[in-house]
DNA sequence: ATTTTTATTTAGCTTTGCCTAAAAATAATT
DNA sequence: AATTATTTTTAGGCAAAGCTAAATAAAAAT
């Protein structure tokens, strides 16, 4: 169907889409996939030749309906993989996402949908983000960042924003992990940091990782 | 590490020097992988260079002791992976086939202990093939094509030497499976076709059909 | 309203893996 | 042994996906 590169392509686009209201940016395209922006460009004349997306010279790229479709399925198999790693095999959090970036260009129809039944069709990968559906649907959790919470609020882990390796791990090493009740006890006017109690310690934690932890509070 | 295209050509090689003496023909290898034989003269120079393959101009090729262990890898992993479609997807043993082509590139060490683990450590695959272990080591079992039993001669069903699709399927619609046991009732001088008697049923084969199954005697 | 800076595109080149057609080497026949 | 047929290699090109450097458009600053 699409090539490995194309399928990269989508799904960058797709997530920068949501940031971005108006259209993705080359260079925002280049910076997300690590390329030149010439690069970019090039790709985004054969995405538009192909109808999976709108592209004006200078103005950017959105996906087609088309494109939206196909990126999502790719993530709907990158996070089933995620979970198939940490629930059967032993994997950690800040282990999966490398692999999961091979896995989701596994073509198979059925692959993909036994997969989802031998998970028992979970709702949410290792690291709280939401699976889409076969036809592309997904539910929209309402979170927030942990760093718009307010001195004496409570609320539960639900998500990270950053799933880098690192942060994954400074998370573990502090016992915070999806599920965690955290109250917040001090927030620090004047460098944003916070005091909290999570697994009944206290811990203070910077405002780089208090926005990069969903709240469902 | 290796790319996609290399790593097929050493699959294929290693597939082909079992049956061949002398080094592997270009030829040879152009069938097998549905590609040219100029085609494969630049590769089989590309894995000379790397050491993969020892190359002589019009004289073939041979995998190195680098190349065949890479090889092993990849089939061990091609194996698994049959292994764990069949076991816990509920594929058949005449779908995994094009599947594993794709899963059998994905580049992990702890993916494919973890998977050999979650799998029990199988020992075989679904159409009889050995799995080789992580040092490249496999069993070698004493097995013999049903064409070369005699009348009167009993034997157990081990393996399929073509794996093909539409071979399995008439297998499945025959009723031979692995681990049936098979008896020889007749065996006809002419066209070498074989009576025999399966699952308490009486099947004549052909040649073509006798000549694919391995039976363990 | 210019000028300067930044972003984007174009032009031209590289590598990988493949192809066709022609040339060269090897194998098979006569 | 010479001729013919087959196999293999070489030469020259093509498409995908990347890059650098130069040109152009858009945005920001004066
Ligand atoms: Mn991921
Ligand atoms: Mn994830
Ligand atoms: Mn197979
Ligand atoms: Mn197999």
């Amino acid at each position: 169907m699409f090539s490995l590169s194309e399928e990269n392509y989508l799904k960058a686009i797709y997530h920068l889409e949501k940031q971005a209201d108006s259209g993705v940016s080359t260079n925002a395209i280049a910076e997300q996939m690590d390329t030149k922006a010439s690069s970019v460009t090039d790709m985004v004349k054969k995405l538009s030749d192909k109808d999976l997306a709108i592209y004006r010279k200078y103005q950017g790229v959105q996906l087609s309906e088309a494109g939206k479709q196909t990126a999502l399925q790719i993530i709907r198999k990158h996070r089933l993989w995620e979970v198939f790693l940490v629930d059967k095999l032993n994997f950690s959090w800040d282990e999966v996402h490398e692999v999961a970036e091979q896995l989701e260009h596994i073509k198979s129809e059925k692959l993909i949908t036994e997969l989802d039944k031998f998970l028992d069709f979970p709702k949410r990968d290792p690291h709280g983000d939401p699976i889409p559906d076969a036809k592309g649907n997904f539910q929209v959790a309402n979170k927030t960042l942990l760093s718009n919470l307010e001195i004496g609020d409570f609320g539960k882990v639900v998500g990270v924003k950053d799933s880098s390796s690192e942060f994954l791990k400074y998370l573990d090493k502090n016992n915070i992990a999806l599920g965690r009740e955290i109250h917040i006890l001090d927030k620090e006017k004047f460098d944003e940091s916070m005091l909290v109690e999570i697994n009944e310690k206290q811990l203070r934690i910077s405002p780089i990782v208090s926005s990069n932890i969903y709240i469902k509070s």
